[in-house]
DNA sequence: TTTTGAGTTGTTCGA
DNA sequence: GTCGAACAACTCAAA
């Protein structure tokens, strides 16, 4: 077998994937313990069938990231190779260019990635390759958290229990101190992706608000656990107080870890307010894990309905005018409108926020809820496979554990509840109040019971005829 | 083995 | 103005 220099091992591929972060890396760990050159790669597949292209928000922001992750790899002396293709080609053609002994990867949990990752650990092992993979990014993987009954759980609660009453997390790793990287490996330039937006240039809102890759994920945890973290319980259902972490695109694309948020916030002597947030919030991390299990369990999340028995519900698919007024945040309703232009603008919205105006196309419009994922899989800079399909099932009814349907958020009780001055709605819809305003485009009282009486045929197709 | 009670995020209505 | 009940059906775990 050729070997690549002389003294070394053959070198080493890390294929990092939505795990874009260098320190908690257990991929880039053990290939830099195990002591040859390697080379850090980055896959742009758009190829592979069933998996999910990003939306343009995630696509900014990867652009970025990955920017980011190539000034850190550097530094330590490593690169980042870049390559573009289904990784069933490419992962063995960049085997194949510098002879490579070892792959190591992060597990991914959605349906497509899984068969991906299975046929190549398969295929490389009996090419006579080692292949590694880790645990990085779930505290607790899929096949590890199951009822007593052994399947899945369905209910968040005893789901979040039972993590909490497994092993606890391990700790995070600590960042290599250098990489021996492999020199001349081609790879493709990344403004040749071409990942950003040019025509129109829509992304000054999230220059504006975001600076991505790890370093600013750490600063942000850092700050969320040393300034906001005590308050977060009593301020986190107010749009206007940004008392929320926003490491949600952190988390997304794997710029910071699970591991690394639950021990941070753990940390050191918390006053009662602070711990009682701190469990607050890490049920929020709880969800997300309770979300990537169910995609775990039901691969084609974003596209069928977890509850058969919503199949049979009436849903428009967004023909007329009111999906438009929705996505551009022109229903007459404030606190819809701010949060539509909140998303808009900075690619992100908040978490109550996201409720409501779900809600509202869901339940107000009877427009199909998976009209509404793909808008938001679009806009997003933090959606992903598990989350953004689950919670969208989770406020039409449809999903794992989900709200009741006859839940209907009534978007202007919930603005002077939790926006009661009205900063969060003028902040994103400044001409409230002028004759520029557009009058509500329906009457919330009457589709309302639109829905709820559309509700009674999911009810008469779902388990108890009589 | 069977029963029982509790479960992220809400709203409306009537007393 | 405040308060409790009703709005479903089902999952999971404890008793």
């Amino acid at each position: 077998m050729p070997t690549h220099g002389t003294l070394h091992y053959p070198p080493s591929i890390v294929w990092l994937r939505d795990d874009l972060r260098i320190a908690d890396n257990p991929a880039i760990a053990s290939a830099v313990d195990r002591g040859a050159p390697l080379v850090v790669l980055y896959l742009l597949d758009e190829e592979s069938p069933g998996i999910r292209p990003l939306g343009g928000a995630g696509r900014w922001w990867l652009h970025h990231s990955l920017e980011a992750l190539a000034t850190g790899l550097s530094a330590l002396g490593g690169t980042l190779v870049l390559r573009r293709g289904a990784a069933a080609n490419e992962l063995p053609r960049l085997v194949n260019e510098i002879h490579a002994g070892a792959v190591f990867w992060n597990r991914r949990y959605g349906g497509p990635e899984r068969t991906v990752d299975a046929a190549l650990m398969t295929s490389l092992r009996e090419a006579g390759l080692e292949v590694h993979s880790f645990q990085a990014n779930l505290l607790h993987e899929p096949w590890t958290v199951t009822t007593s009954s052994g399947g899945p759980f369905r209910v968040f609660t005893p789901f979040w229990n039972a993590c909490l009453a497994a092993p606890h997390p391990r700790d995070p790793l600590p960042a290599p101190n250098e990489l021996a990287g492999v020199p001349d490996v081609a790879g493709d330039a990344l403004d040749d992706w071409k990942l950003l937006p040019t025509h129109p240039d829509w992304a000054g809102g999230l220059r504006e608000t975001w600076v991505p890759g790890e370093a600013d994920a750490s600063r942000r945890l850092e700050q969320f656990a040393t300034e906001d973290l005590a308050d977060y319980d009593a301020a986190r259902d107010s749009p206007g107080a940004n008392a929320t972490s926003r490491l949600s695109p952190g988390l997304r694309f794997g710029e910071v870890s699970p591991f690394q948020v639950w021990h941070r916030v753990q940390r050191g002597e918390l006053s009662p307010e602070a711990r009682h947030s701190a469990a607050r919030f890490l049920g929020e991390l709880g969800w997300r894990e309770f979300n990537w299990n169910i995609l775990y369990h039901r691969p084609d999340l974003h596209e069928k309905n977890f509850r058969p028995e919503f199949d049979a519900f009436p849903w428009h698919q967004g023909e007329g005018r009111d999906l438009e007024a929705w996505q551009r945040g022109r229903t007459g309703i404030p606190l819809v409108d701010a949060g539509m232009r909140q998303l808009w603008q900075v690619g992100y919205m908040h978490n109550r926020i996201r409720m409501v105006t779900a809600s509202f196309l869901i339940k107000n419009l009877l427009i199909d809820w998976r009209v509404g994922e793909r808008w938001f899989w679009d806009t997003l800079v933090d959606a992903d496979p598990a989350n953004n399909p689950a919670n969208w099932q989770w406020v039409a009814g449809s999903g794992a554990d989900a709200a009741p349907y006859f839940r209907v958020f009534n978007p202007v009780l919930q603005a002077e509840k939790f926006d009661k001055h009205g900063d969060y709605q003028r902040t994103f819809v400044p001409e409230l109040g002028s004759a520029a305003y557009p009058k509500p485009i329906v009457d919330l009282k009457e589709s309302r019971a639109q829905a709820l009486a559309a509700y009674e045929q999911v009810r008469r197709a779902g388990g108890h005829q009589q």
